[in-house]
DNA sequence: CAGATACATTATATCGGTCGAGCAACTATA
DNA sequence: TATAGTTGCTCGACCGATATAATGTATCTG
């Protein structure tokens, strides 16, 4: 590979000014010499490398991301994370936009902080982007103990002060209960996730604020908890079906894709028509959720906007310049296909 | 950041003492002395920096992995990519443990070469894994022409000598459409890709493999083809139903998940049901698949050997070891589920 | 015409490591 | 005892950029 040495040969100049020109900073080049070194520096395919230029500037204009590790290969349930794909994808295409590079890395579950203290020793990135934050993240926890820069997809620990971005879910589950009211469900039940989730409670928040905002009652029974998986999602549909039938509720919200499918499956084996006796709807749009029968409605987070806006607040940050804003919810869109409809006449069967 | 002049400092020593002893070269280092530096840099928490020892080396210890450009956020089809996030998972953790990292980029779909190209001359990266190969690849012949090192999951133009690495589709189905024999089919279709797709050509080989070997006959209109989608499933499926009934498919194979998807809703609107009248069997594994009513029977591509055997055969092409083997196909692994049962008494209806 | 000023360009230190060459001091050999 | 070889450590070049200080040259001023 040619060096600013073979430009500076070719031109008849000196490094400095071959560096001069190339950076275009505020020193005086004659136009002259500025063409021949641009000419030279075309000539033989010359492009600064970034290695030695990010030595002198001490910098990397890396981004470390950090995959999930995800269950074993074969795990129930394990192989399910339908926006993070997606999501790195974008971060990549937003960082490149402001001159940065993604470099993704593994950690091990039980201890990431090991991982993200090694690539930081070793100067090998100039910034983190987490993804999945919890309450309490030790990531979180580490990085701003370290004072080493970082954004956030999620929030945690409401106390901590730290830059993040998060899908707004108390807003798009209320839009969501709100489209089913708007359609003229008054019994409308929820599966959330723990009680330890964060985003989960959000989630389960913006289910209360559309039920009190209308005045509907929300019965004993109706907001049901469990964990992330297809199971849990069989389980809750199974005990609203152990309500009186006209108790039950005509419509439910989840807080995943992958629950809402739980709940449709069993509601098929129990001769629940999902689409027609029966309103659901997802959280994530997944991929293939569109394929279901019926097609899911579900509220997809916009992972394109969130990565954008978190490579624009770690700009500022690695600016030094003081961000615009740092905390930032996006609302998730509501998408709108088959699985949901106004309630039938009579209750479910 | 400490510096190894901080630790030469500290232990009275010189830099070069210093790096000797962190490099376990084989330079005398007294006993004594060694401890000193060892002792110094656990002390103050000295890690070298990757930049300076990558431009006094040269390299980068970064390998290169593009995504795929996915089609606009919102359209149809667009978003499902199954293997390739969990690929790209296994591909970093490969790489962590031969002492490199990913430098995940993106590229225009119409032209990725300047992409690539750039990465090269500015020497941000070692080497590319390549995704998605196709026949007479761009990249391929771009990097196969500036003799930079990369190696691929998926093979390309047949006379095109390059390191790769492949899920071997054509044993993959034929071990399909066996297992729909052994559960007494004779009359198996499949619906594979356009001519072009080198990879849909190698599966359908398998089942031509697998039909032949058991002397099964292959009537007209039993091999369709059509575009990575649920629709051309769809459309596939009336086609074979407009085959009088006892010439019709009691099994189907397919070239992906998404097109069995489509299989599946259409024979359900049709009336048939999959997993009693019809047996229908996708690739990938895509998730949710086992979700699916019935849940699908799949080939699932070992997608994790496949990134460990691509990093062992890029880390003897940059240790300039000339590796064990440069092209490997394995095997998938036939995913049995709900999907495929043994061809009902009489004919579809 | 000396001296100041602006402009254009160059020399060189620096970033933080690695590594070949070289130098003491000590041991082995003739 | 002189020479050669070994051991243990240091010096300094080097990787390829950037940026500060210094230098050379032309122009302007008194």
């Amino acid at each position: 590979m040619p060096t600013i040495k073979d430009v500076a040969r070719e031109a008849g100049v000196s490094i400095a000014t071959v560096s001069y020109v190339l950076n275009k900073k505020a020193v005086a080049v004659s136009p002259e010499t500025r063409r021949r070194v641009l000419e030279a520096a075309r000539r033989i395919g010359y492009r600064a490398n970034v290695t030695a230029r990010n030595l002198r500037s001490s910098e990397t204009r890396l981004i470390g991301y950090a995959w999930y590790e995800p269950p074993p290969y074969d795990a129930p349930f394990g192989r399910l994370n339908p926006i993070l794909d997606w999501f790195a994808f974008y971060l990549a295409r937003s960082a490149e936009q402001a001159g940065y590079h993604l470099l993704t890395f593994t950690y091990p579950p039980d201890d990431p902080t090991p991982t993200y203290d090694e690539l930081i020793r070793t100067g090998r990135v100039d910034a983190f982007v987490l993804t999945g934050t919890v309450d309490n993240d030790p990531r979180v926890r580490f990085l701003l103990d370290q004072a080493f820069p970082f954004v956030s997809f999620g929030r945690s620990t409401e106390a901590w002060d730290f830059p993040w971005v998060d899908t707004d879910g108390r807003a798009g589950v209320r839009a969501g209960v709100e489209y089913l009211i708007s359609l003229g469900h008054r019994r409308i039940a929820i599966l959330g996730w723990p009680e330890d989730s964060l985003s989960g409670n959000f989630r389960l928040a913006g289910y209360c604020d559309a039920m009190e905002a209308a005045g509907l009652p929300v019965p004993d029974g109706y907001v049901l908890r469990g964990v992330h998986t297809e199971q849990a999602g069989r389980e809750a549909f199974a005990r609203w079906m152990e309500m009186p039938p006209h108790e039950r509720p005509t419509a439910i919200v989840t807080v995943s894709d992958l629950m809402a499918i739980g709940i449709m499956n069993e509601a098929r084996r129990q001769g629940v028509q999902v689409g027609r006796d029966l309103s659901v709807i997802g959280f994530d749009d997944a991929p293939m959720t569109e394929y279901l029968q019926p097609a899911l409605t579900t509220l997809q987070q916009p992972i394109d906007e969130i990565a954008e806006a978190l490579i624009t607040m770690l700009e500022a940050i690695l600016n030094k310049e003081p961000p615009a804003e740092t905390n930032v919810l996006m609302p998730p869109r509501l998408i709108i296909r088959e699985s949901c409809v106004p309630p039938p006449e009579q209750a479910l069967p």
